[in-house]
DNA sequence: CGCAAATGTTAGCACTTCTTACATGAAGTC
DNA sequence: GACTTCATGTAAGAAGTGCTAACATTTGCG
């Protein structure tokens, strides 16, 4: 009994470091799952699959994770925290009330949305039957709060003015549905034409500053 | 050898009519699909159960489908004609160019994200690996045209104009954003406190008379 | 009628999720 | 150091899934 042999079937790239114990199997689990869930879509993925590639058999995953939901669940978190540290950083990158602000924080999320579709995809299909996870709503409140923050800035209103409220959910609608279409449509001429920022500009300035109760 | 005692595991509800050749399987089964898919959610879904709701064996559905992605394309299919024509009478309830003829094109959009979550969030999440499904994509491009046609009777410029093509795709990236964000979000306070045809009357009012190019 | 095609069935393979029982290594206690 | 204890791994297996192969029945067409 060796602890060399320890991995009948293990990838022979994975380093030698753990013999038994393995280092940090839940977040290395987590990185398979999101390299996954990019590879093959967000219901292509299988804890099997993760397991093998994180070198331990396929029970593993379970001394960490209840059910296969709950490894879901932990992509979706970690995937939350970076994309609202990417709007803070985005809007950061101009002046405190700008609307180039408010346009930057909207450019984070579509890039995000680009740069890992299958996650971004993840994160809002997840809501279906996991509205009971706490910590994932409250994550939401949080990157909706950014919005929130650069949109009221913008207005020169309080953040819980009702009337930043609907605007900051406008914006983030669109937002959301830009993101959504982009990463749906990339085979066609992206956005009908616009590029990113003309539309986050565009729209930014037209729900920000006209007037809703027409 | 009855005729009766054909099937060993049907459910007694249904009407003892078809013998050994189901009167319609792939429309019972896209129907049955269609049930899980908002039951479950898009994911949630498995042939075997829609084959059981269907009153026939496991293997049944293959002589119709090649594999679960066809029937899911086969009820996406489905899903994006009743689409279209939702969105066509919604339009043709208003007077033609009229702002209210564009709103209610993105009203039918949320109304039906609204009363079908789980099937809309397979039309929109299905993108992923079948961009080669040509009926598919051109049915979207049907759906896009009724917002173009909308858009431009509202503008009076022709359909190909390339603003009306710019501004045809922000207002049906906003519905598209505020429909998901709808059924997501439905646990919370909706939209932040803006009713539907409120959040469509002024994003159309803003994106189709707000000069784009500032 | 008689045969071919269509449409159903059962049996079975490979794979998945998840559980149970067991093995191993690390950490703390005397 | 020896001994227990616990976290974390493994192997084996139950139940369910997608899909195929081989067989059965009904329908339609000459």
């Amino acid at each position: 009994m060796s602890d060399q042999t320890r991995d009948p079937q293990s990838h022979p790239g994975v380093p030698p470091k753990a013999a038994y114990h393995h280092g940090d199997l839940p977040a290395q689990l987590i990185a398979a799952v999101r390299d996954l869930v990019e590879l093959h879509g967000p219901d292509g993925f299988s804890v099997a699959e993760a397991a093998r590639r994180a070198g331990v058999s396929s029970a593993a995953p379970y001394k960490h994770f209840k059910d296969r939901p709950e490894i879901l669940r932990g992509v979706v978190s970690e995937a939350m925290d970076r994309l609202r540290v990417a709007m803070q950083t985005g809007a950061a990158a101009h002046p405190h009330g700008s609307l180039e602000a408010v346009a930057a924080v909207g450019r984070a999320y579509v890039d995000f949305a680009r740069a890992e579709p299958g996650v971004f995809r993840l994160v809002f299909g997840l809501t279906e039957g996991h509205q009971n996870a706490p910590d994932l709503l409250a994550k939401g409140e949080g990157c909706f709060g950014v919005v929130v923050a650069a949109a009221a800035a913008c207005m020169r209103l309080p953040p819980d003015d009702p009337d930043v409220q609907s605007r900051a959910y406008m914006l983030w609608s669109c937002v959301h549905g830009h993101s959504f279409l982009t990463i749906d449509m990339k085979h066609k001429v992206a956005s009908a034409g616009i590029d990113d920022w003309t539309y986050l500009m565009a729209i930014s300035h037209a729900v920000l500053e006209y007037p809703l109760r027409a």
